[in-house]
DNA sequence: ACCTGAACACCGTTCAAGT
DNA sequence: ACCTGAACACCGTTCAAGT
């Protein structure tokens, strides 16, 4: 497994902190997945919260490449909102899984400093990509668009939550269908 | 610590099951909270997976009580719908912490079943209650307004994550005065 | 450079024994 | 009835040591 156990020990953290959160990374388990010893994970990883902050990073990264990803290819502000709950929806296609940053929000207590930092960060990211495009079409100020891109952002993670306590994808579908009809989402 | 040891473990196992979730949960420190050891707490609830039904379970009968109590003292629905979010913002303002069925959603891959079926019943009550206040008015229907109460918890529920992960409760003041503006909850 | 064995502290659980 | 000490099997983490 050397060509790239550190990526690949990103991607296992992933998933399995998606599932299980930060608390339910665990390093033999992680390794075993890699194909190397719990221990020799340390090489890669000083400790427990620098893998967390790799992975969390690496996270918002991704997210943010997305997200560019549907503004280069949806010049209209509009289909861009549309498409942003899709983001939320891969996570729940995935064997019910929520937003890493998620868990991490809920494990804010445990969390050391440097990876609430990341977790924050994705908020950020997503907050200022929505606030970005709902401010376009110019009807609404830079500030007002800021709180509903926060609005947006809050109620879009709650619904995956409450779709994951049910195991029910289809709820999340309908919550979204529901935002847009009470006006929190552009129809 | 005899008079009851029970109640007290239970009301241990909610506070700190509010800050690091079921997971985070562990015999030997509640007990410890209570004043007697670790082995103890097994006299009263035969496994962990039985301690967390019974903190689930209580947990909702408490948040039902609140509910009547609050149509109880407001008939106009209206004065319901804007004291709902003050039932989250409690958690909020007890250090940080969140609705103990937000945490256990996020842990629903690790859940014994039990327990689900207890997170699922504290989104029913609240679901149920917000339903019926909404259709009081006469102006929604009943299909409709299960669906804009869902919609208002599971935004209320992301909120209150949200706040959590940057812990700034006026975050989740203006969140939910957002909601309010953009029409998801009355204003 | 990259990995491992062995050890440590801790956890959920059990159970025989105490009061 | 209610509680405890001691033990068991297991797990996350660390680190000195290997190659």
């Amino acid at each position: 497994m050397s060509p790239n156990a550190r990526e690949a020990i990103l991607a296992a953290a992933k998933t399995t902190a998606q599932a299980r959160g930060y608390n339910g990374l665990n390093f033999r388990e992680l390794a075993a997945e890699v194909g190397i010893k719990g221990a020799s994970i340390y090489y890669h990883f000083p400790s427990k919260a620098d893998l967390g902050v790799a992975v969390a990073r690496r996270y918002w990264e991704d997210a943010a490449a997305v997200l560019e990803e549907i503004s280069a290819a949806n010049p209209d502000p509009a289909s861009c909102l549309r498409q942003f709950p899709a983001t939320f929806r891969k996570a729940l296609e995935n064997d019910n899984r929520i937003c890493l940053c998620s868990f991490m929000a809920a494990e804010y207590d445990e969390l050391p400093d440097a990876v609430k930092q990341e977790v924050q960060t994705f908020a950020d990211v997503n907050v200022a990509w929505l606030s970005k495009v709902l401010s376009t079409p110019g009807i609404i100020g830079a500030k007002e668009s800021e709180a509903r891109a926060r609005a947006i952002f809050a109620a879009v993670a709650g619904a995956q939550l409450m779709a994951r306590s049910r195991a029910d994808i289809a709820l999340y579908d309908a919550l979204i269908d529901n935002y847009r009809a009470a006006g929190l989402l552009p129809a």
